[in-house]
This record gives C-alpha cells, structure tokens and sequence, in this order.
DNA sequence: TTTAACTAGTTGTTTAACTAACTATATGCC
DNA sequence: GGCATATAGTTAGTTAAACAACTAGTTAAA
C-alpha cells in the first residue's frame, strides 16, 4: 500500500536533496574563506578519524557511506596533503589503518566550528522539535534503504 | 544566537545528506534495473522540461540548482542521446532552448512511476504529518542558505 | 557610436561517485 | 596441503560538480 505523499511537484527536491546540497556549498565556501584547502568529502573522512584513529579503509567506507574505490581516492588526497598515512595492520596484511597527522589533528576544532555554525545558519527560524522530526525521519529513510 | 541543536555526533548526517544520497542510488539501480540508460542528474534535468519544454539552460540552472557549466554538460550528454535539442532562441541569439525530442517525452510517465515508487519504498513507517514537517525544515534550510 | 558592463553559454582543470575488473591476502572445506 | 570462496584494497573509464577563464551577444551610458 503506497503512501503517496509527495505530489510530482513535491517530489524532485527530495530526491536531489537540494537543502543537503546547499549545507555542503555553504560549509565549503566558509572553508575556504578561512583559507582551509579542503573539500567537504576530505573533512567528511577527517571526521571519522577524530572520532576514532587508525580505522581501516573499509570502516571508512561504512561511516561515510562511500565506496572502496571513493575511500581510496579520498585517502590518497588525503596523504598527499599530509593529512593522514596509510599504515597496513600487522594482523591482516589485507588492511590499511588510516592514521591522522598531526596537523589533522589541529584542524579539528577549528573545522567543527565552522561546520556546526553553518548548520546554526541553516536552521535559523526552525523550531527545535521540528529539528528533530526531521531528524528522526532522515533517519528513517536512511535505514529503509541502505 | 546560535541554536545548538547538533551534537557533533549527529551533525554529519545532516551536511553530507545521507538519506538523499540512498534516495537518489535506490532510485538509480531502479533506472538501471529498467534498462534506462539514464542517470539521475540527467532525469533531473528532463524532469524540469517536462514541466516546461523549451526554457533556456540558464533556466534550467534556476531549476535544478545547478551552475552553468553542469548545465551545458548535462545537456552535451542529454544531445548525445538524443532526448533533447539545443535550439538557439530567434530573440536572444545568446540563450539556448533545451526541448525534449519525442523519445524524451515516452519516458515520463515510467520514470515518474519509478520515483514515486523509490520515495515510497523510504517513507515506509513514516507518518504523514511528519512527511510534512521534513519537508517544511528542508525547505526552510534550502531558502536560508541558497 | 562606441565603449563599458552585463548576460548566456562553453571550455579546461581538479575532485569525486559509480561500475567493473583486477591483485593480494585470509578463511574454510575436502 | 590445496582449492574455492570471501575480503581489503587498487586501477581504469565514464559521468558529474565546482571554479576560473573564456567567447559571443545584448544593453546602456558617455
């Protein structure tokens, strides 16, 4: 039984999730304002590894949501702006643990910052239990198809 | 003042728009899985013509939020497959109109179908009154930041 | 009228997504 | 042990996005 709720009108922002898009333009250009050379996809992968260091490529892959072949190509940037380093794990020589540099490590509070001001700026004039339906129901949608 | 709704935990999710990305790939697979030889940044850009045929390409960067130089290049690969046609406008010689050839026109009503049904597939167990509310804060994120 | 400023679209370059095909290592079964 | 299968990651090719620099046509003002 379908829902049908969305009106044809209605229908292509959520799909080409224009209001993401316009996020990550807004989060990019303030980047490079303050004169970080970084894209949205490479602080993505940062921000997993702030969370938790020396993570496989393919642990990567599930947090960012991203394939094998994007991972690799976001770690090669990454260690050509000595950001990270590829270390293979001792106990299976089939993976890479991914380690931040040192100066990753500096642009970590710096970058949050500017990342949850954008969202501040996003969200101003939503209420807050609003926030959190929609929240909840990009969730939802996530879960139903991943 | 800023709001704070975002723990930074939570935060990624919302900038890297994690449920439109699977939207759009569920929807993809669907195209591919028809035999459509079609992507979705191309439907997007029929899409928007079927609503009105013949509107220039800067119209069309209006529509889907997209700039320029996607636009032509969209469009380039649309020509190549022979579902649009530049026609170069006899009141401005600069602008191109973008109008859907008649194999164009047969895929809407199958891909229209396929969208609704992929939008279907991930509200599943969402109410509709928060449908509606996602699609207010979106829109209101969308309008504060483009 | 011709010059400057603006608008529509194109081209070149870098980064990234997606698919398919590939290498290398690990695991499990006979 | 040896073979099939699975997993981790890389490489190649196409499509697309973002930005800068560009061409060509239009508008407006000196």
């Amino acid at each position: 039984m379908p829902n049908n709720h969305f009106k044809r009108g209605e229908l292509y922002s959520f799909i080409t999730g224009k209001a993401s898009t316009a996020i990550a333009r807004r989060l990019q250009k303030k980047f490079n304002n303050a004169g970080l050379n970084l894209t949205i996809e490479q602080w993505s992968v940062l921000y997993h590894l702030w969370k938790q260091d020396g993570i496989s490529q393919q642990e990567l892959c599930n947090a960012t949501f991203r394939d094998k072949p994007s991972i690799t190509r976001l770690v090669d940037n990454l260690e050509k702006l000595k950001l990270v380093k590829r270390v293979s794990s001792k106990e299976d020589r089939r993976m890479n643990l991914v380690y931040l540099s040192p100066e990753a490590k500096k642009l970590q509070d710096r970058t949050m910052e500017i990342a949850e001001e954008t969202l501040n700026e996003a969200l101003i004039s939503v209420p807050a239990d609003q926030i959190d339906i929609c929240k909840q129901v990009l969730q939802i949608v996530y879960d139903n198809l991943k």
